[in-house]
DNA sequence: CTGAAAGCGCTTACAG
DNA sequence: CTGAAAGCGCTTACAG
């Protein structure tokens, strides 16, 4: 009745329509069963009353997983803003409450099993919790719902979704080689991370395919900084026959090559070529901005969080064996900025 | 019974510790009215069942404040990121859902008024949308509960909470003048934004409390960009008497300047200080790292959704007369890092 | 200081 | 295709 104060609820809508509840929840809920006029008539009821779910009833009603955990390192604040505005997306859209908890790889895994349950239901992981052992053979030993941001791989248990990084790079190689470029550096990420020789496989296979050489003067070991990007550069760039174009595994590392370049006066991309890789903010900031591959973060995350939710409140076709394991590979682009042209001959 | 599959409720907790569950709830909740011995027994229950509040029953019985939209306009994804953190955090302890949607200047307020009590019931507006005009009148005209990031200011009706932009500002100033520069300058930020006049505001005083003069060819205008930063460093450097210390509206506009210098093989800090603003991410990777101001956004954001569902459930001692309008203004940080130092005379 | 009752708004079986 | 009943786990009055 009255408009002002507080929010329709299903029983309002269902007077309004001159129908039950339950045929209310029915069209809400996309059940197939209801005729098309019973449907219209509740549908413009709702639009009336400018009626919506009430999210905390449906859940308790429901039985419905509650909470999803994030997990995170200490990634850059970048970065976790895009993993959560996707896992925000996806916990409106399914209904549950998100909660964010930050997890060094040294913590104790066992913290995290008395959790389970009781501060939350399920759980999403980012790299690099998500390469963690320890973390892998808790979820399966409890059957924990969790979502792997990481690479596919195997999985004894849980959803993984990612981009081929491996692939990543070779596209990324692939693109200085089209360009001209015949002498390719490397910069490598930080060694324990997984993706740092996932980038370099990549490089080394495109650099193959194209019958060309790698060059060790042009290779040299970063730590995924800034600094160890200058580091880097310095080295290479000191070489007796400089290459063309250089692929640092990320933006920070590109981003102090260009430094390093700029202190030896070699103009980028004139004499030198640079590429990175995941479209950080650095990437457009730094001039010139970064050639890079960026990964749909805000995409995966949110399809992580549906994966552990059981993709909303659809029940799920498929038989429960296919769900205990499954893997994602999602696209990623290759973003072209002003870092790469073709080699001055 | 079964540890297994489903949590424990307050009734289990209540049958094994042999009281009703008002009791237990009253534990839970802190209400005093319980005599200790019974709270004991109570507590000692949780503890052992693993008993854990069960977040939707409590806001369905409560009628409690549901969901928190955090509008965004196209922040830096680190600033966002921040932003998120703190919002989810107080989201998690008030057990209010958390939305986030983009909301562009420009966007017609109107479409905002349909959403109330249908999509969210209370508003969280960081800069620069907390600025807006029209959005504060619909906020006032419709009573929605709402936090504005922003400057402390007059309003007619919400919570306000942030830094004092230009207290900070003058606090840099007073920075670079301690280190013993006489000669500063000033890179603008937008003229657009309120901060960019604020922040001016606080380097004036500074300057003029130390009896400083504010030379004309050592300010210029800047638009918060890095490209605006390396403009505006071209001008000001190329000053026939050169400034020894030069104050950038922020971090991006300060890596720019630095950029500038680098170019004309000025060395910061030796032969320039740059001091910024924001405490971006930009500002610990570049080289040198930046001397800034940090704000706590987590903390700003934390707070502003507790204000806006009334800190969370319990009840506030303070009229409501009181509530109608409040403002916060937190502490900031002046962090020292490589870019100042004394001036060489 | 403690408890019995009713209800928050929805959904899941179960009927027809 | 449609509906009546019971219940999800909590809290808010209301009693005592």
């Amino acid at each position: 009745m009255s408009d002002h104060k507080s929010r329709a609820t299903l029983a309002d809508v269902a007077k309004q329509a001159g129908v039950s509840t339950m045929t209310v929840s029915r069209v809400v809920n996309r059940d197939g069963r209801v005729s098309q006029s019973t449907r219209d008539r509740v549908n413009s009821a709702i639009a009336q009353l400018k009626y919506a779910p009430n999210l905390a009833a449906r859940t308790l009603a429901r039985g419905a997983v509650q909470r999803v955990c994030l997990l995170y390192d200490n990634p850059s604040e970048a970065y976790l803003g895009a993993l959560l505005l996707g896992a925000l997306e996806a916990a409106r859209t399914t209904g549950v409450n998100l909660v964010v908890q930050q997890f060094s790889t040294k913590t104790p895994v066992e913290s995290l099993e008395d959790q389970f349950e009781r501060d939350w239901d399920a759980l999403v992981l980012p790299p690099p919790i998500s390469e963690s052992l320890g973390l892998r053979r808790l979820v399966a030993k409890r059957e924990i719902p969790a979502a792997f941001i990481s690479r596919a791989d195997e999985l004894s248990h849980g959803y993984c979704i990612g981009i081929d990084d491996e692939s990543a790079a070779s596209e990324m190689t692939r693109h200085l080689i089209d360009l001209g470029h015949r002498r390719i550096g490397f910069i490598h990420g930080h060694p324990n991370q997984v993706v740092s020789a996932l980038r370099y496989r990549g490089f080394r296979k495109a650099l193959k395919d194209a019958g060309l050489p790698a060059n060790p003067d042009w290779i040299a070991q970063g730590y995924f900084t800034f600094d160890s990007g200058v580091e880097a550069g310095k080295v290479i760039l000191s070489a007796e026959t400089r290459p063309t174009a250089i692929f640092a595994s990320n933006d920070d590392m590109a981003s102090g090559l260009i430094a390093a370049a700029s202190m030896r006066n070699i103009s980028v991309p004139g004499e030198l070529s640079v590429a990175g890789f995941d479209d950080s903010p650095i990437a457009s900031i730094v001039s010139p901005s970064l050639t890079t591959i960026r990964q749909p973060l805000q995409d995966i995350a949110s399809r992580a969080v549906c994966a552990v939710t059981g993709g909303g409140h659809i029940a799920s076709d498929q038989p429960a064996s296919d769900r205990s394991a499954a893997i994602d590979v999602v696209p990623y682009d290759l973003v072209e900025r002003r870092s790469t042209a073709p080699p001055v001959v």
